[in-house]
DNA sequence: TTGACATTTCAATATTTCGGGAAATATAGT
DNA sequence: ACTATATTTCCCGAAATATTGAAATGTCAA
């Protein structure tokens, strides 16, 4: 990942509106949530949310698909996941100092061999 | 962490000239670079350095201690690896989707069994 | 104390971002 | 075509952020 496109996805992320529609869409996995529901769920005014569903878009952090009269948002997980990648190595040099907090997270999820099928 | 101190050290690191500034810290490990010296290696202006040294201070992510006329930061590391480890599990929900593409990086340090003699 | 160096603080300006109202667009149902 | 629902776009004022020059602070050395 670019260092810009690493700026655009943490400027994204780095708004407690913002933060909180992707953990949403996160939690939500693939099926994604309705722009709406986010709205009643967040009580963002509509226009409000468009705007921030579109910069997490921008960023590559949602995707979006239309269904019916509702268009539907999904986390970008491979994008989150780079963004991740890149803090962790090109930036921060895979050092073990900032790794070991995450060596309880890695444990449940990092592990390469662990199948996927665990989560939820 | 808690989300309004992940939201500070995200804004922190969502401008290039600080994220840059960050890495050289990460880099430069717990002897820490002065000021001058990244001013130098960056092209920033003295004050516009300062004022980004203050703000990546102030989200925890790096410290700063006195050495004679110079004033040497240092990656506050604790607080990145919170940073990560909030991302990936208090935000993520520690997915594999978006774990996998961490599986190199942790692979290499954040196997909880690993010693951390191996870096640098 | 004076002078040079390193960095920060202050004050002003320029730019960007935020959130809101109102209007526009798209879809579905009748 | 008309109406209702869902979402986006446009525009604006307010607030936050970024950058700069100039002045201030702290430190060393003579």
């Amino acid at each position: 990942m670019e260092s810009n496109a690493a700026v655009a996805a943490l400027s994204a992320l780095a708004h407690a509106g913002r933060l909180e529609i992707f953990r949403r869409l996160v939690q939500a996995g693939a099926a994604g949530l309705a722009a709406g529901e986010i709205a009643r769920a967040t009580g963002a005014r509509p226009n409000t949310l468009s705007s921030n569903l579109s910069i997490l878009s921008a960023a590559g952090l949602a995707s979006s698909r239309r269904e019916g009269r509702s268009i539907i948002y999904a986390a970008g997980y491979g994008r989150m996941g780079d963004l991740l990648a890149f803090l962790l190595e090109d930036c921060c040099g895979g050092k073990a100092a900032i790794c070991a907090p995450l060596a309880e997270v890695a444990a449940r999820c990092c592990a390469p061999e662990t199948p996927a099928g665990a989560a939820t």
